[in-house]
DNA sequence: GCTTGACTTAGAGTTAACTCTAACTTTTAT
DNA sequence: ATAAAAGTTAGAGTTAACTCTAAGTCAAGC
């Protein structure tokens, strides 16, 4: 029913390394010792997956322990944990939006390099646009054709 | 016609210090000088969103580095170009996913909390599951419930 | 009983991407 | 003409998130 660090280094696709490292910043208070040695069980899993999840979203890992810290204090941080969880919302939201976006134009691009591959040269698609018609232009102003 | 270093930082969004750093790592081949001063261009508006996107995505700035050179080679390198591109087109497919996966789970911790403010505590949601059921569930297994 | 392998610690080293400092030059506005 | 603002360089410093080393402990298998 124990699970040791490199058992769960291996379920987070992590070192035991960066296991240590997330416990020596505070991220696993609720782990076990025996004889000195962290054993993690299953009733550790949920915060894990949590963890994982706020990793994976681009959450420092102080603010991770922020996170921790406010969930000890119960209910009266309920407000505190519902705002970090909803800007970390918004956040991933930004970031799905960006990266379509990026997508669009590496898309463009790839469409660009097949058409010339095809075409026997550079030179067959010169009369491209530099840049994705569609993409949202960000500051950079689309460079003006035929100058 | 021309673009300072500050001008051109404030449409990248970052400080005149990342553009100098960026041009020290040769990502700006293409860039005239005025009396040593950076001048940039209007026809270098093209590879400045490129460049944008590739950094958006979280192409590594050595990698940017590298499809760069093998644009100096012309055709030749039309074929590399193009995995390179694939390779980021994959990459960012990959990454949105993730994110919307553990954009799942953030909104169901969100719900948690609403519900749990609602409802005078976490003491009226300790039946919820500890984790959102419809997310890919990738290695950690979810804590069994009732035990 | 002893080797092997996994664990422990404190703390040093690495890497990427900035970020800044110091000393200096150039450009712009009064 | 001169002061302020913005540019230049080389190179040092910072930060986050690992990543590893050294020296040691502990449990299991032969």
């Amino acid at each position: 029913m124990g699970y040791s660090i490199s058992e769960i280094a291996k379920m987070l696709n992590v070192s035991a390394y960066t296991i240590r490292y997330y416990d020596k910043e505070g991220l696993f208070p609720m782990v076990k010792r025996v004889n000195g040695i962290r054993v993690f069980e299953d009733k550790d899993f949920p915060w894990l997956r949590l963890l994982n999840c706020l990793k994976n979203t681009g959450m420092p890992i102080k603010k991770i322990k922020e996170y921790l810290d406010l969930c000890k204090e119960g209910d009266a941080s309920l407000k505190d944990r519902l705002n970090l969880i909803l800007e970390q919302e918004e956040k991933v939201k930004k970031e799905i939006a960006i990266l379509e976006n990026n997508l669009k134009e590496i898309e463009f691009k790839k469409a660009y390099y097949e058409t010339a591959i095809a075409n026997g040269g550079e030179s067959a698609v010169k009369d491209w646009p530099s840049v994705c018609a569609t993409m949202d232009n960000d500051e950079i102003p689309e460079n003006k054709k035929g100058r």
